[in-house]
Order: C-alpha cells, then sequence, then structure tokens
DNA sequence: CTACTCACGAGCCAAGCGGC
DNA sequence: GCCGCTTGGCTCGTGAGTAG
C-alpha cells in the first residue's frame, strides 16, 4: 500500500488537533482534497482503516452512538497517544470539528503559540487564509465571568497589533449568550464587531449550527503569500 | 491503443449496541 | 422487541498510471 500526500497531511493535521471524530474527518478529508463539502461517512471510514493498518493512526470506540475516535499513533508522530477519558476530551474533539470545518474552507490551521505570560491567552486555533487570520475558540460552557475582562483585553491586543481579523467564538447556546454579553463590557466599541459569538454546539459537543452564519461574516481573504503571518507567530505546527 | 492494476467513492446490507 | 445510530464487508463503477 502507497502513503500519498493527502495521507501524510491528514496525518499531520491529526497530529496538530490530536484526535477526532468521524465526523471532523469527512470535513478534513474534504478540505485536503480541495472541496467544500465533507467526503462521505464509508470514505472517511475506508481511510481510516487503511491508514490503521499501516499504523499510522489507531481508533477507539467510546461509546456506540458516538463513533469512534482517531489519532496520530506514536509511530506517525513521535508522541503519546491521547488519554480519550479525560474531562478536556468533549471539547479537543469540537475544536478538531472546527479545525476541519476550516480546512474544508480552505483555510491552514495552526496551534497558537504557548502562552508567554500569565496574562498572555492560548486560543483553541488559529485559521489562516491569505491576508486573514482568525483566532478560534470553542467554548462549551460559559467561564467563571471574572476570565472574560483578562481574555478579551488580550484578543484586544491581538486585534489592533497583530493583524488578527477576526476572533471566532463557536459555543453552545447559553455559552454564546454569555460570550457575547461579555464582549459588550469588555471589547472596545470599534472591535466590538470583529469578535463573534456563534452557538454551533449542542450540550454533548456535536455540531448542530448553521455554517453559513460562520462564513457569511467573513471578510473575503486577499491572496498574498507575503503577507501571511509565518510560525514562530503561530507556533511550529502547521497543516495547510 | 489495449489491458491491467490500483486507489477511491458510492450504495447496499448485516450486525452490534443503547435507549425507550 | 423496536428504533436509531454506528461500523465494516461486499460489489460496482471510474479515473490515473503503466506495461506491452
Amino acid at each position: 500500500m502507497q502513503i500519498t500526500r493527502r495521507d501524510e497531511q491528514l496525518v499531520e493535521w491529526l497530529n496538530v488537533v490530536r484526535m477526532a471524530d468521524m465526523r471532523s474527518i469527512r470535513w478534513a478529508m474534504a478540505g485536503l482534497n480541495g472541496v467544500t463539502e465533507p467526503v462521505s461517512l464509508r470514505v472517511a471510514q475506508k481511510w481510516v482503516s487503511r491508514l490503521v493498518e499501516v499504523g499510522l493512526v489507531d481508533r477507539e470506540r467510546l461509546t456506540y452512538q458516538e463513533g469512534q475516535i482517531v489519532w496520530a499513533t506514536h509511530t506517525a508522530t513521535g508522541r503519546v497517544a491521547p488519554n480519550l477519558y479525560r474531562q478536556t476530551t468533549r471539547h479537543e474533539l469540537a475544536v478538531a470539528h472546527v479545525s476541519a470545518r476550516y480546512l474544508a474552507r480552505g483555510y491552514e490551521w495552526f496551534r497558537d503559540r504557548r502562552p508567554q505570560s500569565l496574562q498572555d491567552h492560548q486560543v483553541d486555533g488559529v485559521a489562516v487564509k491569505g491576508n486573514l487570520v482568525e483566532l478560534i475558540e470553542v467554548e462549551l460552557t460559559p467561564k467563571a465571568l471574572k476570565r472574560y475582562q483578562q481574555i478579551y483585553n488580550h484578543h484586544g491586543q491581538r486585534l489592533a497589533t497583530e493583524g488578527v481579523s477576526r476572533v471566532v467564538y463557536l459555543c453552545t447556546r447559553d455559552a454564546a449568550k454569555t460570550v457575547a454579553r461579555e464582549a459588550d463590557k469588555f471589547i472596545f466599541r470599534d472591535q466590538r464587531h470583529r469578535l463573534v459569538a456563534l452557538p454551533m454546539f449542542d450540550e454533548k459537543g456535536r455540531w448542530v449550527g448553521n455554517d453559513t452564519d460562520l462564513w457569511e461574516g467573513a471578510p473575503e481573504p486577499v491572496e498574498s503569500a507575503a503577507e501571511i503571518p509565518t510560525p514562530p507567530l503561530w507556533g511550529s505546527e502547521v497543516v495547510s
């Protein structure tokens, strides 16, 4: 069996997001195929079992209802397998799903840089397309209210000084309300429209939102390689 | 040009599990 | 037991690449 460029890219992507469910795999494969609609579930399953055979990815079925979780193996990445039983797993799977949908829209996906200081805030992901840079946060449960001011101050700085186009919060319905309300308080008025909070997930972390809400508000990218920010601004792990 | 192989995607079906 | 959901086995068709 031969490993194609797309196989490698998908394994790299899995390394960045750490783990993904089958829905996310379908979207990520679409992105690497250069199309905007997800590949069929069957195709994604075939791909996973092919790479399981050669030892590049592994998978586990947590419950029969939710399908299998896939990750890149130690052989592929040199990193130990993720622990699927942590409380953050649901959040990480949701981030992977958002990442996959951004890939399908032609974005590149990066991990954010590590926090430099206590005031620093690491977002869940950075999506880049041309000169567009979006900071992505996935919020399935609202944070403690007092944390928003500090985090938003940091977003404001990055909007003003780092060429960030938008800060996008993808939330549950409840979390979206909180995120938006706190943003009204703490984000400068001239920046406020560049932070969007969209109710895209249900309580179980499943994507139930309408895509057009996410993409319609997005500004059009200017394709100019010279303007694309490069690591180490975002971090060293890159997937295109 | 033809025949062959291979990867890939689609559709169908059976089987397993949890929830009701 | 039935329903809804998932996985995986099977077959078929298509397109790219290659050997003769």
